[in-house]
DNA sequence: TTGCGACGTTAACAAAAGATAATTTCAAGT
DNA sequence: ACTTGAAATTATCTTTTGTTAACGTCGCAA
């Protein structure tokens, strides 16, 4: 199934718009491809980007006062992606998004779809999916970070998502963890030496 | 200003409504009172309630595996509270909502309000205002747990919201912090003795 | 093949946090 | 004024994490 026939069905099950009254919404996406370590969104930048993801991951991060990279997010197929600084704050974006495997994204500017659902409030249910599922995903990392350990963490991570670890790189998974590397790589070894599964 | 001309006020700056055609949705709103210490939503509760907090403080929280309570987050005059897990995710509420001072609310249920707006789409924005806001709320404390060390959380929360740390229990901001009382405690004094404002 | 660089692991030490219990503080109610 | 109970602090000890640096592994390019 192409990423447009995904999003048509998701706005007839929402909506039950039909997929051949999608044109206008669809005739403003544009597809975008990304190479492995190419950035969508830099650091600064004011443009306002939603895009589907149909294929690879992309990593949310900031980079802190002392220098170092804290990872916020990551996204794969089959989520949305969003300059959240922009979008929701209007600022300059304070993160960056970038590729960690060759992505494919179909991407609109929220500015646009913003113009587009005055004139056809029949996708606004398309809005509300994706900031529900956005607000969701935060708060249930929010969540975790305030009723488990960095290894409980660790460990829902692998049960939840097994595929996507083995995808990324570990030191981006601490970070998002809330932990260094160095940390995540004692927690792997006190897991799988003591059998505690 | 009372809580309905701010709400009226707020949907005329995002939508333009005018104050006299906001009767259908303030139609269906509920005033609300909580005392000190009383639940709004209870955990296993099914109600979808969105409410607008005029005065007072409401915590959530949900109850840990091993018994011990977590403070997700506290909201107070001038935000909205919502049962986020019946709402978006439709289950019965994992988290619990208490008031820790009185509360005077102004609720509607969420299935109401999607009812009106199907007849009403121009109170659309409305909706869209709380969902990002709530949706950048989450992602700024996100950001926090894996760009900031706890003291560094426990600072900005001192900076950014004084008032609040002041009238709430230092264990439920060590909660919401991500630690234990004890070490808020050990933070507060290496911040108080060393003076490293 | 060799060398380079990024990544993960390991080590050693310092700093911080968790767990538990005792103690102090303080507000509320009798 | 006294008692009670919850909250915060302090103390002690254990566990975990941070920091820094060294070391091994692996893929890639010269």
């Amino acid at each position: 199934m192409s990423t447009i026939d995904t999003l048509q069905k998701l706005l007839f099950d929402l909506a039950g718009v039909l997929p051949a009254d999608t044109e206008p919404l669809f005739a403003m996406t544009t597809p975008v491809s990304l190479e492995t370590n190419e950035a969508y969104i830099r650091e600064g930048e004011s443009s306002r980007r939603l895009a589907f993801i149909e294929k690879g991951v992309i990593r949310a991060y900031t980079i802190k006062e002392n220098g170092d990279e804290a990872t916020l997010l990551l996204r794969w197929e089959g989520q949305f992606i969003a300059s959240h600084d922009t979008i929701i704050n209007r600022q300059p974006s304070r993160f960056i998004y970038r590729a960690l495997e060759p992505v494919k994204l179909l991407q609109i500017d929220y500015g646009v779809l913003e113009e587009i659902l005055k004139t056809h409030p029949e996708y606004e249910p398309l809005r509300n999916f994706f900031l529900m599922k956005m607000l969701a995903e935060s708060l249930k990392m929010l969540e975790s970070f305030v009723t488990q350990s960095p290894e409980e963490r660790y460990r829902e991570l692998l049960s939840e998502r097994f595929d996507l670890v083995n995808r990324v790189p570990d030191k981006y998974i601490a970070s998002m963890l809330g932990i260094t590397p160095v940390s995540l790589s004692r927690i792997r070894k006190r897991m799988y030496t003591k059998g505690k599964q």
